[in-house]
RNA sequence: GGGCGCAUAGCUCAGCGGUAGAGCACCUGCCUUACAAGCAGGCGGUCACAGGUUCGAAUCCUGUUGCGCCCACCA
């Protein structure tokens, strides 16, 4: 022991830079990239998204993967712990464009000597080229890394940083690039023209998995279409997509109707002579019972569109504006009628055709409030459209039941933590519609990598795409030509022209246990590490990030990417909300990081059990600080009591085994509950165990541990509390990874975190019944009571003791009754009386007269 | 409408066939030579409701109610 370096008044401040100083010097949790497969331990953890602050209940969720990840360090797996960050994608671009004052202009050309606005004007953005842009993107993300960097530091997760990596780096699009191009020649990718989610903000596709259904203000119009026996009256909440409008569709067997189908109509208004058709998915309790089929409303008019093979008639332009050009297929006071809505937005088009249609009597009542339900790209603001653009797709059995059904098999290759979750996964893909879209049309991703030839008119031939060799990647086809052609033929006649869009982060991400595994480039390091072991995540990214690696690793290896995944819960706001940044109910980590501590922070995070939500609580944060000051000042007490050079050889004393051999159970507990990944249960049973070792075997056993009674009842104690603090500071070691350091490096060479999970080896004591300590602590615990009922101090005498139960409970005592007696400080006579009526023992104290 | 989960002390939750538990909060004490950011003691529950299985149900089954989440619902 070196006792100059235990402090007087141990405490937590400063333990968080002094140990993660430590830790980085050392290496401490380097991964040995020579250990076998078979002793790897590997985990994939989510890339945050590096834009802004990350949740409390993310800090949380990174922190339980990390008790698993210190757990099996500690068991002698070399574990493979790397993370990443998100940084490619819309947030990044979105934050760019606030912070500098800026918008990407992809007309523009690079201008090497820019520099963004001094004072930025978010109403009016300066319009940059694609490279400047993306070189914005590049400064911002840089900053917030070296913020998350920290943060994660701070909280002790135990990744080795030195494989970090990051979804933009030349490695990860290598990564993803090559993988797309497998997808590509094995067809699980292609290429079409379709109605697309498109999102009028941002003016970009959006996938399936990004959608969000919200409540959403609007209308019922009733209005009539001209038939020939009257009007038809439809009712809508979308009265400017009339002049989109190309077919009412009814159901077949709906009466009301049945004259009609077969027969045409007028529009109002536009005057488009318009089919009345039947299919089976109208509902004839909706609205009228006839509904319009426009291109495109909503999903139900793609299908409509699609099986009755009709006419596309789109006037919603990417920008969410209506065309500025007349369509084709107006004519006469239809095209009048245009005239006042080309250019306007979807509200200003509604507004106006509403106050046409009731000049024109069409319109058969005024509007009705409602509120609908619209799907909205989760992290947009407004509804989005449907416009027919070409994407890229990457098939995932929303349009092939066989593979939607391998897909489903493939959840149950995994085990899922909590077992529920599985559900949520089989859901989610059972329920699919589409094959995934992983296009977007923006700036700062991953490219794709293939170009298109254009033929003698210069129209790119888009069923021919020339690709690369996989040597060539990464690359990006708005700044490279393809071989065979040079810069000089981009965008001529006869020459080719790149790809402009990006790939979805999502399609960079899904490639995560490739991207850390550095898939191809290093096959070595992949073999060791791939498929790995753990997934560690929350519940709200199942369908998007989870779903998407499990289709990308039966692709590519045929098998799932991890053998569990361990699911965590999402932290609400007091009032069990959503934490969310509009709200102002989100706390900032670093702010309780700096509060309480690390420690204490982690300790509420590893009482939240997978799957588990919770409402955001700062009390249970406290606890977990006073275990944490707790465990420094149970080790400097234990360690000043001298324990140098002391092995189990030298306990001797019943109530010392007896204390060991309950220890003994609890690492027991705590083991089989980490293997399960439940470290909650493990985190228990650790502290349970401790807190009774220092409220009563600590007590019991002060008097003689200071050698009150001989050398060898003071060496068994000293040597049986050197074992239990080694032992306990290894069992908290993953939860409390800064206090444990601290007070392992006040008597033992080396980390607690590379040191050993304590098991048999660590108790070799014989076994003792632990009852003995149980039977000690409860008379201890009858004299407390009756110096408590006395509102004495703990210190005063009793001057006659009985202790009465079953005569076996009582002869245990006998081993111990010199430990209670001390304890206790019972200065007259001890008495033990047979009493079979009762299990639990009995305590009647007599005080001592406090005033003598 | 479909799926999943939850309902136990004032609060947060554990227990999941054998006498109702923990932490927090609250109350009463105690400066006790590791810790007053501490310690000791105490108060506190028809285990949502109704049936069933069982010698025995908080625990298993069925139904009901309430809450939460995911998905679908855009006329």
């Amino acid at each position: 022991m070196k006792p100059a370096d235990i402090p007087d008044k141990p405490g937590l401040e400063g333990l968080e830079a002094k140990w993660g100083a430590v830790w980085e010097k050392e290496a401490t949790y380097r991964f040995d990239r020579s250990k076998p497969r078979s002793a790897v331990y590997a985990i994939d953890t989510p890339p945050p998204t590096v834009s802004g602050t990350l949740h409390f209940g993310s800090v949380c969720s990174y922190t339980q993967c990390d008790l698993i990840a210190r757990y099996q360090r500690m068991r002698g797996r070399e574990v493979f712990y790397p993370i990443g960050w998100d940084d490619n994608g819309l947030p990044t671009e979105r934050r760019v464009q606030n912070y500098f004052g800026v918008r990407c202009d992809p007309t523009l050309a690079y201008d090497p000597d820019f520099t963004p606005p001094e004072r930025p004007d978010p109403k009016r953005q300066l319009p940059v080229g694609r490279g400047n842009f993306i070189e914005l993107c590049e400064r911002l993300t840089g900053n917030d890394e070296v913020a998350f960097e920290q943060l994660f530091r701070t909280v002790g997760l135990s990744v080795d940083w030195s494989y970090l990596y990051t979804t933009i780096s030349d490695e990860s699009r290598a990564v993803s690039q090559r993988a797309f191009l497998r997808n590509l020649s094995r067809g699980e990718a292609y290429q079409a023209e379709a109605p697309t989610l498109w999102d009028v903000t941002y003016q970009t596709a959006v996938a399936q998995a990004e959608l969000e259904a919200r409540d959403y203000p609007g209308h019922f119009h009733r209005i009539g279409f001209a038939g020939a026996d009257g009007p038809v009256v439809i009712e809508t909440t979308r009265p400017e997509l009339i002049p989109a409008c190309v077919a009412l569709i009814a159901h077949p067997d709906d009466e009301r109707y049945a004259s009609l189908v077969g027969t045409t109509v007028r529009s109002p208004l536009f005057g488009v002579e318009l089919p009345v058709l039947a299919h089976a998915s109208a509902q004839p309790e909706l609205g009228s019972g006839v509904a319009m089929c426009c291109t495109f409303g909503d999903l139900t008019d793609v299908t409509w569109w699609r099986e009755l093979q009709l006419p596309t008639r789109t006037v919603i332009g990417r920008d969410g504006r209506l065309l500025r050009d007349t369509p084709t297929w107006l004519s006469g006071t239809g095209v009048e009628a245009y005239a006042e809505l080309a250019g306007k937005t979807v509200f200003g088009a509604r507004e106006r055709v509403v106050a046409l249609l009731r000049d024109d009597g069409d319109l058969l009542s005024e509007p009705v409030p409602t509120r609908r339900t619209a799907n909205f790209y989760e992290k947009g603001d407004k509804p989005l459209e449907i416009v027919a653009t070409r994407q890229w797709y990457v098939r995932n059995g929303g349009r092939d039941p066989a593979l939607r059904a391998r897909l489903v098999e493939r959840g149950a290759e995994v085990s899922w933590t909590p077992r529920y979750m599985q559900s949520r996964y089989t859901n989610w893909v059972e329920g699919l519609n589409g094959d995934w879209l992983v296009s977007r049309q923006r700036f700062f991703g991953v490219p794709f990598p293939v170009w298109y030839p254009l033929d003698a008119d210069g129209e790119p031939q888009r069923d021919r795409p020339l690709v690369p060799g996989e040597d060539q990647l990464p690359l990006d086809p708005m700044a490279q030509a393809p071989a065979g052609y040079n810069e000089s033929q981009r965008d001529q006649p006869n020459g080719f022209t790149g790809d402009r869009d990006v790939m979805d982060t999502w399609a960079t991400s899904s490639l995560t246990p490739q991207i850390a595994g550095r898939w191809e480039s290093d096959p070595d390091l992949f073999g060791r590490v791939f498929p790995m072991d753990l997934c560690s995540q929350a519940h709200d990214i199942i369908r998007t990030w989870l779903f998407s690696r499990v289709v990308r690793s039966s692709y590519e290896h045929d098998v799932v990417p991890w053998r569990k995944a361990m699911i965590s819960g999402f932290v609400l706001d007091p009032d069990r909300k959503k934490m969310s940044k509009s709200k102002g109910n989100v706390t900032l980590p670093t702010e309780l990081l700096e509060r309480f501590g690390s420690d204490a922070v982690r300790w509420r995070a590893a009482s939240l059990r997978p799957g588990q939500d919770s409402a955001f609580d700062e009390a249970p944060i406290r606890v977990g600080r006073r275990l944490a000051t707790k465990v420094l000042n149970a080790s400097r007490f234990v360690l000043g009591l001298g324990v140098d050079g002391l092995g189990p050889e030298a306990i001797s004393e019943p109530l010392d085994l007896a204390m060991l051999s309950q220890l003994r159970q609890a690492v027991a507990t705590a083991t089989q509950a980490l293997d399960e990944l439940d470290y909650t249960s493990a985190l228990e049973a650790t502290e349970r165990f401790f807190w009774s070792f220092c409220d009563d075997y600590l007590e019991l056993v002060k008097e003689r541990a200071y050698g009150s009674r001989g050398e060898a009842g003071a060496t068994s104690a000293r040597a049986a509390l050197a074992t239990a603090l080694s032992v306990q500071l290894r069992l908290l070691a993953p939860f409390l990874p800064y206090v444990t350091e601290e007070a392992w490096s006040w008597w033992q060479e080396g980390s607690v975190h590379r040191s050993s999970w304590p098991g048999a080896e660590d108790i070799t004591s014989p076994r003792y019944d632990p009852t003995l300590l149980t039977v000690a602590s409860q008379v201890l615990a009858g004299i407390r009571g009756a110096k408590s009922a006395a509102k004495v101090g703990m210190r005063t005498e009793v001057s006659a003791l009985t202790v009465s139960g079953p005569q076996p409970r009582l002869d245990l005592l006998a081993f111990a009754l010199d430990d209670v007696r001390a304890a206790g400080r019972v200065a007259g006579d001890l008495a033990l009386a047979a009493d079979a009526r009762t299990e639990r023992l009995a305590v009647k104290a007599r005080i001592a007269d406090p005033a003598a």
